[in-house]
DNA sequence: ATAATTAACTTACAAATGTACGAAATAAAA
DNA sequence: TTTTATTTCGTACATTTGTAAGTTAATTAT
């Protein structure tokens, strides 16, 4: 996986995550948001990922079922980090206040944070 | 400001932000790191923001000094919350989770954030 | 005052992205 | 079995992005 996947391409692959099995094109469709796209759009967004190497397709009958290659967590992490040098200049703590600052977070998000960084 | 600036685009407005006064091409390409674009790029991407509304130019002479539109601080935090949905499917906690576990974050990062959390 | 440099303005061009359509092949329905 | 629906495969096409080059007008250096 060299290339990067695009908005679009990251929705979908969204879908195969959840799902945690193969899904075909109409499956991603059925769990994509009604109308979202169009069947043919979601088909090319799978092939494009194909090609760049985040999923890979299995032929069942003449039916294409794919999976994810990429994983998601390592993904997660790999972004996170790209857009924390981005924005913040690559510090975690400089998120962290404008976060804090942001009023995005809600008093249960806070509890839970104290949690985590206690001990 | 309705269209997205570009990544590239995002290099030269933080040029701006940091500069804090009216810059030409000139002054943005000598804050650049060295030989990362030719001059005539720099004035490219200036253009186009300007077109999208997140930068005005006025002219001294002929030469044409830039300053932001777009604000740093509500950039940021628009991004940040768009980031937060697309991965974290619009938890801040779940970012945070991610951060703790990512060993991105060095001792007085930890530090800093629990005295912002008040632990 | 002519030559060299510089800045703006215009134009370019390939790759990536969003968003599909048409044709051909096959499977399902009538 | 003829019609209809579904699926893949190839193709399309406008917009955005990265990355500039060419032309022209003004300015600076000689």
């Amino acid at each position: 996986m060299k290339q990067k996947i695009s908005n679009a391409e990251l929705e979908v692959i969204k879908i195969l995550w959840e799902a945690d099995k193969p899904l075909n094109v109409q499956d991603v469709c059925d769990r994509l948001p009604s109308n979202k796209w169009a069947y043919k759009t979601v088909g090319t967004l799978l092939i494009r990922m194909e090609e760049k190497g985040a999923v890979t397709s299995e032929k069942k009958g003449r039916i294409n079922y794919y999976k994810p290659v990429l994983n998601k967590d390592e993904y997660t992490k790999e972004q996170t980090k790209n857009f924390i040098s981005k924005l913040y200049n690559g510090s975690v703590k400089d998120l962290a206040v404008s976060l804090f600052k942001s009023e995005d977070m809600t008093e249960s998000d806070i509890d839970e944070i104290r949690k985590m960084f206690k001990l």
